[in-house]
DNA sequence: ACCGCTTTGTGCACGTGTTCACAATCGCGT
DNA sequence: ACGCGATTGTGAACACGTGCACAAAGCGGT
């Protein structure tokens, strides 16, 4: 998973917490599944178990978008679907590029979670030239000369580095620069942004390190019960 | 960034936490970054700022694993570097097999992070025959039939899923079958594992759909604001 | 040897997130 | 119309993470 890379914010009143939003999109993914099969309405008991969640954080977790569900009976599914997609924004569509077309640019671009749900793949932008003019997955790669165009022209709110770790920096200042207000950080850096920029992080290296302080707890405490 | 998916296990008795975990390995790359740079100490002031959190939290982190500074100096960065690596585990060597090839299994087998730091990928597996033979990044592609003799053989501790979300579970469980602890799941599902095993997710949409609901957030303060 | 400057390590207070337990509420059968 | 079983929504207790503020401790200059 993921972690943000500033402090919060100040929590806005009525405002739905960090951690909330965090699991929305899960709630909103098991649901989904749910919908496709058929199922109408699910208690917070059978949601919860599919989201890998107690039943109890689940409902306070929706009771914080509203009153929707029915006691005695439970939540209508594609109500809640609605009713979660609305929370998140995802009612409107919004337009993302993806700049470094390497092999995790590439993964990204053929990556379904991008065309559906709102989000729009303006361009994917590379240094390269011998790249420029490549379509995958349907979309079209330009240079990165072109970015500030692009942002522009396709009024992009979302910016995607998969860059080399060197480069990242001076790609999201540039994309700071012409208006991107989020970034989804892949590169191993710690980027600087200014105060109202969201910036995520997804870093490989890390989840594996997290991993495997684990795994060593695991064993000492197994040599432990010799 | 990504999310355990599970609750937390007990914690137990001196432990380190897991907030303070997930953020070690972030130390450890700006330490280090200091290092290459040939910084040979440094300030809990600009460590902190370099990782993007506050001094005092990043005191509280490192005292965690014992008084490695000296008052009126800082951190001596190489035995700092080595302090966490140990903390982490990374003193150990695991071995790892990426299950699927498919772009994003291709680009996470040609990510530096995996061959330094104490891992090691054994494999990379698919159900594909056509790809079995063929060698990325140095390392053979196998199929899936064999995966549980190369985890027997290699002694594989970390699985990583990369296969599309239909088979996850079904990988997972293998994986597991044959005693994989940790498993890197970058499928948009939910995993259910037994007790013992540490399930780190990936999950690019909730990324997007986390800055989507922080766009809409700040769009609707600009509208409020007119 | 001492003093003052710097920086760590940490006790304490605060805020946030989680869990429990239960009252409020709904549908349904009679 | 009414009562019963089921399930939500939430107040209150609790656990955990964060940030402040300061005492403890090292270094260097005199």
């Amino acid at each position: 998973m993921s972690v943000t890379q500033l402090p919060h914010r100040g929590t806005r009143r009525g405002a739905i917490s960090e951690v909330t939003v965090a699991r929305l999109p899960v709630y909103l993914r098991v649901l989904t599944g749910f919908a496709e099969s058929g199922v109408a309405t699910v208690s917070s008991e059978t949601l919860a178990q599919a989201a890998g969640v107690g039943p109890a954080k689940l409902r306070k977790d929706l009771s914080h978008l509203g009153s929707y569900g029915t006691r005695g009976v439970g939540y209508d599914v594609d109500y809640l679907i609605y009713q979660i997609s609305r929370a998140l924004g995802l009612t409107q569509h919004y337009s993302v590029v993806i700049v470094g077309v390497g092999n995790l640019g590439h993964a990204l671009a053929g990556y379904a979670g991008f065309g559906t749900r709102g989000f729009r793949v303006a361009a994917l932008i590379d240094a390269d030239r011998s790249r420029v003019g490549e379509v995958i997955a349907g979309v079209e790669v330009r240079h990165v000369d072109e970015l500030e165009s692009i942002v522009a022209e396709h009024e992009v709110s979302i910016g995607v580095i998969a860059t080399p770790a060197g480069n990242a920096q001076e790609v999201c200042d540039r994309l700071v620069a012409c208006g991107v207000t989020s970034v989804l950080n892949f590169a191993p850096v710690v980027l600087s942004v200014p105060e109202q920029v969201d910036v995520r992080k997804v870093d490989l290296s890390i989840e594996l390190q997290i991993l495997a302080f684990h795994e060593q707890r695991k064993s000492v405490v197994t040599e432990g019960a010799l």
